[in-house]
Order: structure tokens, then C-alpha cells, then sequence
DNA sequence: CATTAGCACTCAGCACCTCCGAGTGCTAAC
DNA sequence: GTTAGCACTCGGAGGTGCTGAGTGCTAATG
């Protein structure tokens, strides 16, 4: 037998694999279970009249409600999160699904940047829910190379790597008409300046530089800006969260009708929660599951989230994660994104090896 | 007066402005509309009775239809398509909403390549529809600028600007460590060869390139992966189609069941119909509206598409737009996406002068 | 004493009505 | 050509009754 951990206020093993068998079956049917179809489907070894006494005790903990007195139980969010919290730990993915996500990671090795979005469509796929996935983001951003581009007489492209890959580009108004010669030199006085600092670092190198000359001026001015996109980059909690997959989550019976629906999606577009989570998730080190109604915006009530960090804490992290109805199979999105998010560690340790 | 073309198989001006009446009562209140109501509300100086005759003239036209036979009038698509004719290009946006939009995109002028983004934001709040645009994009790519950043011994960043601001990044592995050093020498010596170029001329420069020496082979190796880009860049037709304001197309009552709204959103994210719309529209100059069945799949039948081009023909083109259901408010959005397509003009000239 | 068979009860969902009114087409009068 | 009038249509709202899956409770049972 598996070690399992029970919650707190835990129930007798009976009790709990009730529980489980009305979520399974909830989760794939979508309908509210009774006590005969649930004899009926799992061998319990009971009679239906027993499993309506535990019905009752389960519905009295809150782990279970009613939508109408003569109708099946469908489980709370609490009862969800009793569940979750007694197989969170235990979720390994099969290893087909492994090898099968592998491979997708191995096709697209070049293709750098976007990772993080190949995490998201393939928990999206693997689940059938919406995936997300953030780009790891450094705690203060290094800047890797600066490059000056020509683009007409007194415009010029500001090119930013940061040290993680990310890219950041600005088009530079120049006061007089430059060549690209001397944006090339002065480039190379601000790579050398920059390359390898964070911004304060970066602020103190560009207040000793000797602002004569027009190439000065030139640096000078267009340091300003490069400050101001480091500092743009740092503000920025989390980046952009890419999710694919939105398909999957309307065709959910929950979501028939399309005002909850509209209300999922104005909570993805919701950056201040989402990325307050994203905060949060990025935090800890493992998988966090944020069922229903735990989440705090109303908006946010019908759907689950489950997500894990990836990434070197302390350095750069990103959260990869899957989004869907409560009525969500928890197992399996629990396994994925670990096993997604693990991928994702090996993928940024290779960047920064 | 104002001069007023009326399309092919034209209708005399009494039934145009009925049908003008129809449509714009349709569009406001979604509710099929009666002769009753119509006389009521519009001073059209006749009972309704005559109206009746004039609308049963009009559906058998085919311009109108019953949902059932004792409901009011609801446009078909081809009235809409003879209202949009008869209106196109009178339609000019009010200084007002002109001014509003220029102003907003006075304030980002230099978050470059994220025009087109604001374009579809503007697009979406304007006209309470979903925005589309994609980034203006080259016949034929020209190289403008190549870059090598190291990323760990044998990983590197190659950075491609592309001359009208898009940007590539691709990693490559390295057969040996190279430093930082060797790295920015191959990239000089790239860009001198390949900078200004297009796919073919690149090729042509980099056959002749002599390959010996650890640079050398490092170029060939690089400059490999440099036309492989390019050449990508060229093959994919259309960009990306940045959407905004998806959530006011859901707000529509005809999406209130989401299997309707399931289809519009699997129809976005049908990327070979809509690049070849995209195309078409790229290959003509002027606002093209496209409603409902007209649209080759049968997932669109619901919705309207008005797309506009901007940029430099025969240089850099890409499209912006509107998306909404067949019933729009297609004045207004004529308007607003003819307006926006010229300021999009205006940017990519001045990158361009 | 936990389990179970049995029974009375509940109630959403469906099918079936009926009525209402906004809408129609048609016809005869203006 | 226009209009008043009228018979007709039919979706939608609201009411009724039935069905069946579900319940809780109680009394019998191993």
C-alpha cells in the first residue's frame, strides 16, 4: 500500500475513497452522483442505503453538496482541495506521457525564447484545459549586450539581451543625424559599460563617463534609455503569460452558457491577480493548486489553477501552469505540471551552466 | 445631397432607406424589427402597411429574412453587403474620435514593434469589437544587423534585425567552446556580408566565403542558420495576428451560447484561411469588409471581418482590422479601421524615409 | 451496533397545454 | 399608389402534471 498523507480533520479510509469515487466520477461525467450509480460503478462492498449515510457525514463536513434536494452530490471546493491534498504528492506521470512530452521538447532545442510557450501548448494538449507559461524572469535583470541600429537619419533601434535571453527593443529619437559608424562606437562604449551590470550598477557606471564630444552626448542619451528599460524589465512582475489551449476550457458543460466564460477570461486578462499569484507560486518550490472560490477575484470562482515555478530560485524563475474548471482531473494536471516544470529547470540550468 | 453610389441591381431610394432603417435598428437592439416599430421610430412619412409591402419587396430581393413567419425583419447578408456598398466610402471617421485615437498613439512612440499591437488595441476600444493586426512585413527580407551573443561555452544567441524592425533570435549550439571574443568577430564579418541583402544574395555571399580556419568554419556554420532564418522569415505569410477585445465579442447576445463563440475562436486560430485573407486584403489598397457566409469556412458564417492594409506596397505590408458578428456596426467600423490604416501608413513611412 | 431493505418524500426536467401579442399577408376602400 | 382593417401565424411566457433519480428516515437484520 502507497504512504498517503490525509489532511488534517482527516476521515476514515471508507469515507475518503467514497469521496474520491464521487470526484472521479463528477470530474469525467459532469453530472451530480448518486448513491446507486456509485455502487453500482465502483465495488464498494456496500449497499447504496450505507453510502447515502456517508453521503450525509461528507455533505455535513462540506466536502460534498447538493445542487437540489433530490439530486446526486457534486463535491465542494473543499472537498476538491481534501482531495488534492491527499494525492498531491503521490501524482507521478506515466512514463509514456513522459517520453511523449519529451520528444515534443526535443523538436523545437533552436527555437529559443520560446520555451515557455512550448510549456504551455503542450499542458494544454496533454490536459485538455488551457496551459500557461511565463518566461523565467530574472530577480534583477544583467544585462548581456547592447546594440545601436540604424534605421533612418535620426532614428535608431536600441537592441537589449538580457543575460536569460529576453530580448527588449526601443526606438531611439536622435537629436541630430547619426551614422551607424557612430552608433556602432558608441554601442561599444555602453556594451562595455553594461554588459554584466544590473541597473544600479549600470546608473553609477554611466554617471562617471565623460559626457564631451558627440559620441559622449550620444551615449549618454541613449544610456538614459537603456536604464529606463532595465528598470522597465525589473518593474514588470511577471511578463507576459502566454496560454494556449482556451478551446478546451469552453467546450466544459460549465461553460455551455458564455457569461461564465466571459468572466474566465476577463480574469485572465486580470494582469494585478494573475500576476500577484504568479508572484506567489514563483516563490515556493513546488506545485500549488488554487481551487474555485480560494481564488480570490469573483471572476475566478468557476475555475482552477494549477501551477508550479521552474527556473533557479534567487536567479530567474517562471511559472508554468494549467488553468480549467473546478471540475478539473487534478492527478493528471498535478502530474504534468511537475513533470512540465521540470523539464523546464533542466532547459534554463543549460542556459545558465 | 451627398453623391451616393447604389450597388449593382439597385433599389430605389425609398427601399434603400428602409433597408438603411432595418439594419440600423437590427444593429442597436438585436431584435428583429416590425413595420410598426419602424414607422415609429423613423419619420419615413408612410403607414405601416406600406412599409410592410416595401419589406416583403426587400426580402424578396433577398435582402432581408423572417426568422419565422410572425417575427420582424432581420438583415441578410447580402443587405448588409448592399448597405456596406452603398456606404463604404462616404463613411469618414468624426474629427472627434480621429483625435482621440491620434492621440494615443502619441504617447508610445517608441516602444517599438508594438504598433500594430496598439493598432488592434485602439481598433477593439473604438468600435467595441475584437481588433486584429498584424506587423508590417517585407516582400523580401533584408537583413539589417547580425549578432553573436555568447551564452554558456557552447551556446550562443544569434540576434537578426530585420530592416523594418522585426526581430529573430535563434540559439545555436557550437561543435567547441568559442569565446565571446571569436564569436563577435564571425558576427562582424556576417554582417558585413549579409547585411542589406535578401535570402538569395546572402546565399550567393556566403558560397563564396572562405571556410578555412576556426572562424571560417564557425561563419559557414552561423551563416547556415542566418539563411535558414531569413528564409523562414520570408515563408511564413503572415506574422502573427495579434488580437484585443475578444471579451466584446462575447459580450454579443448571438454568442450567448458558447458553442457559436467556440467556433468564431477555433476560426482565429484557423491560421491558413486567415493568412490567405490577410494576403488577399494585403494585396489590394482599400478597406475590404467581408460578412458572414462570404467567408469560405463555415465557422465564420457568424461574423463580419472589415481589414484594411498599410505600409509600402511592393516593400512592407500588413493588415489591420475588425472582427465582429455579421451584426456590426460597419459604418463606424469602416471608418475607424480606414483611419487607423492611415496612420499606420504614416509610422512605417517615417521608418522608411 | 453497524448495515441494509424499504418506503415516503422531494423536486428538476420534460412534455404538454393555453394565452398573448407582435408581427405578418391580403383585400378592399380611399 | 397608399392605407385601414382583418384574419392568421407562431414564438415565448406561464401554468399544470408526470416521471424518475435522488434523498432521509425507520425498522428489521446478521
Amino acid at each position: 500500500m502507497a504512504r498517503r498523507t490525509r489532511p488534517t480533520g482527516s476521515l476514515d479510509l471508507r469515507s475518503e475513497s467514497i469521496l474520491r469515487a464521487v470526484i472521479e466520477e463528477y470530474v469525467s461525467t459532469a453530472v451530480p452522483v448518486g448513491s446507486h450509480s456509485l455502487v453500482e460503478r465502483y465495488s464498494l462492498g456496500v449497499s447504496s442505503a450505507t453510502v447515502r449515510n456517508i453521503l450525509a457525514a461528507l455533505e455535513f463536513n462540506g466536502l460534498l453538496t447538493h445542487p437540489h434536494t433530490s439530486a446526486g452530490r457534486i463535491p465542494t471546493d473543499a472537498g476538491y482541495r481534501y482531495f488534492v491534498e491527499s494525492i498531491s504528492e503521490t501524482s507521478q506521470l506515466p512514463q509514456v506521457e513522459q517520453l511523449m512530452i519529451r520528444h515534443q521538447f526535443g523538436q523545437v532545442q533552436h527555437a529559443s525564447e520560446q520555451w515557455f510557450r512550448l510549456a504551455a501548448t503542450t499542458l494544454a494538449t496533454a490536459n485538455r484545459t488551457a496551459g500557461l507559461a511565463t518566461q523565467a524572469k530574472p530577480r534583477a535583470a544583467h544585462v548581456r549586450r547592447l546594440d545601436l541600429v540604424s534605421i533612418s537619419e535620426r532614428l535608431a533601434s536600441l537592441i537589449i539581451v538580457f543575460r536569460e535571453g529576453a530580448l527588449r527593443q526601443v526606438l531611439v529619437t536622435l537629436a541630430e543625424p547619426v551614422e551607424q559608424e557612430d552608433l556602432t562606437r558608441a554601442a561599444v562604449i555602453l556594451d562595455g559599460l553594461m554588459a554584466g551590470r544590473t541597473a544600479v550598477d549600470a546608473e553609477r557606471a554611466l554617471a562617471r563617463i565623460d559626457g564631451d564630444g558627440p559620441i559622449g552626448t550620444l551615449v549618454r542619451r541613449v544610456g538614459e534609455r537603456v536604464l529606463a528599460a532595465v528598470r522597465d524589465y525589473d518593474a514588470t512582475g511577471i511578463e507576459e503569460v502566454f496560454s494556449d489551449g482556451l478551446l478546451h476550457v469552453m467546450e466544459a458543460p460549465e461553460f455551455e452558457r458564455s457569461d461564465k466564460l466571459r468572466r474566465v477570461f476577463a480574469a485572465l486578462e486580470n494582469r494585478a491577480y494573475l500576476g500577484e499569484l504568479l508572484d506567489r507560486v514563483a516563490g515556493t518550490g513546488a506545485v500549488q493548486v488554487f481551487i474555485g472560490a480560494e481564488n480570490a477575484p469573483e471572476e475566478m470562482r468557476d475555475v482552477s489553477l494549477v501551477l508550479a515555478p521552474y527556473g533557479e530560485p534567487g536567479r530567474a524563475v517562471g511559472v508554468v501552469g494549467v488553468l480549467g474548471p473546478t471540475r478539473m482531473a487534478y492527478p493528471q494536471a498535478i502530474g504534468t505540471v511537475r513533470f512540465v516544470s521540470t523539464l523546464m529547470n533542466e532547459l534554463v540550468q543549460h542556459i545558465y551552466a
